[in-house]
DNA sequence: TTATAGTACGTCAACGTTGACGTACAGAGG
DNA sequence: CCTCTGTACGTCAACGTTGACGTACTATAA
């Protein structure tokens, strides 16, 4: 089952004993193949994991590749496309996009999309399965970089584009403690995404600095929804009506958050404060602006994109973990305890 | 400067008195290339239009093309950008995405999407300098779909996807008139967006259906952003203390409206009424969930990848021009009045 | 029976580019 | 004068696929 380099379809003609066009005939459903040989020739192609290779299809002609031209893309993986975009262009690359579609992934699509020889190398932004794809590009021997991947910290040599998740909540939180705020609600993210335990790690660590307790009734659970941010704030609030903060796991809950806080009538930095993770664009415009945690999306697409390139070009990468710094960037959303 | 089928290495060669070799050194800047020649081939190269075929280059080898996949793009073009990956998956073709970055553009860049070849169709979302594009698609003969266009409506033959602006906020406005709404303000994107205008357009067509004068102090001008709803809605408040309800171009101005006025310490949809256009993923999870008029965002891109596709594979397409019905979704934004 | 049509293949060339290799010529050195 | 080296090219084949065309064989009709 396992296929080092490429098969072609004089590959596939040979296992099946018929001539290259015969297998040409069969994928694109043309006549004049018996039953019998299409079999043969289709168990063949199984059997050798074959896909058409798209540039040649290209080249003679057929093909199926369509330019894509877009604004936009105002969230967190928006902006980190948007640096990729610019990153490849800047060195001469194309990007083939893939929106992975919640739930649900064909595995027959990515050995499509990778198999089809269009594609030198991949990048992966929060992609939701990536060891299926991992095992893709390593069967394939595609170069890959991975960015804010779910899951658990592959193993060391899997290149990666990560941020410093757990120093910028520490940081966040540290924050909010110099301020004087003692009790500290914290909206965690799903606990199998490796970003959101580490972030939650943050908020521990800042707390178990100044020695204070930490308290498991202060942390509630999220999935960097607005809504869960709302929701799961609520619940903070009604189990401790003396919290003065709230730190979210992303910007979206943090909105959430703030929302909850002015429905009970209070004032988002006054009465409660605010401190979200990313600064999407949408942070600087929320009313209070949102101090949050800033990840340098642009720049993270880049790097990612940089990586990829060098390691396509036989450069010798500096390290293949990069680890961008996260900053604290302060607004309004976060008030002093007098 | 004309070119009417793309020019190949060879083509350049003729004209350069070369061999393709040469031309090959050239644009890959090896040596072997006496100066005067280099700059006999670059003139050439320039004066043909050349752009070397990637997908010869990619069959030979050596390419730049990256796979890309993502999970995300929550707002509207990311949307859009969603239904067509779907859309293309389903077809058998691949996206090349290219992110517009706001502001300068290079033709170049477009010219060397274009005519690298390795496109065969053309899937526009939002896009700035359609014109441009659209020109180099004539030029090439690659065929193209236009959606959500900035600027005055193409001639009639440009295949486009559109929805019904006009109608959505036409449908919206009456809704609030029917609640008893009379004092409604409406926040406008820049006026150079069809789109744009013909919202304002369904605005003031509700409004003189039931004999409302159209109150030119009663529209403010945005930008599609929250803040901009954020600070229109503040002048319409001020101007106008008794307005009962606001009408924004787009989600995100609508969001704005409804911070500012939480921050007013009035009541969404009980001292104003909000309305939004677009729903996008965040409104029906704003607090209250924003009532807006829905495009059907998935829709529209898959469509417009069947429009491109029908196009490529020489089916006859019913219309060129495919226009969405929007559909008005009503939430907790709006209230009655007494 | 033989001509005829149809089916099921195979052969070949071409798409545009570039790596490997070959060649012609100028100038240097003996 | 001739050999040698280097530069500036040109030639050729191959990447993987498919359209155009050719061929062998079988079933049917005359």
């Amino acid at each position: 089952m396992q296929r080092k380099s490429r098969a072609t379809i004089t590959d596939v003609a040979h296992l099946a004993q018929v001539s290259p066009k015969s297998i040409s005939r069969v994928i694109n459903g043309e006549p004049g193949v018996s039953e019998e040989t299409r079999q043969r020739i289709l168990k063949a192609i199984s059997e050798l994991g074959y896909v058409a290779n798209t540039a040649a299809r290209r080249l003679r002609g057929v093909s199926k590749v369509i330019g894509l031209v877009v604004s936009g893309f105002e969230d967190y993986a928006g902006q980190v496309v948007r640096g990729m975009s610019q990153a490849a262009q800047h060195f001469g690359y194309n990007l083939v996009l893939y929106v992975q579609h919640s739930g649900e992934q064909d595995p027959a699509t990515y050995q499509e999309l990778i198999g089809s020889g269009l594609i030198s190398g991949m990048l992966m932004v929060i992609p939701y399965d990536y060891e299926i794809l991992l095992a893709l590009c390593e069967e394939y021997e595609i170069p890959y970089v991975l960015l804010d991947y779910e899951g658990s910290v592959p193993d060391e040599n899997v290149p990666t584009v990560t941020v410093t998740n757990r120093k910028g909540t520490l940081e966040a939180v540290r924050y909010l403690l110099a301020l004087g705020h003692r009790k500290i609600g914290f909206i965690t993210a799903q606990m199998s995404i490796a970003s959101a335990v580490e972030r939650l790690q943050g908020y521990r660590d800042a707390l178990s600095e100044v020695g204070i307790d930490y308290d498991p009734l202060l942390v509630v659970e999220g999935d960097f929804s607005q809504t869960a941010g709302f929701e799961q704030t609520r619940v903070l609030m009604k189990r401790h009506p003396n919290m003065t903060a709230v730190v979210a796991s992303d910007d979206l809950m943090a909105l959430g958050a703030m929302d909850a806080i002015k429905d009970a009538g209070l004032r988002v930095g006054e009465d409660i404060s605010v401190i979200g993770f990313d600064d999407i664009p949408m942070a600087a415009t929320m009313h209070p602006p949102l101090t949050t945690v800033r990840q340098p999306m642009l720049e993270m697409g880049k790097a990612a994109v940089k990586m990829l390139v060098d390691q396509l070009e036989g450069h010798s990468l500096m390290s293949n973990q990069q680890e961008f710094a996260t900053e604290l960037v302060i607004r309004q959303s976060v008030g002093k305890i007098p």
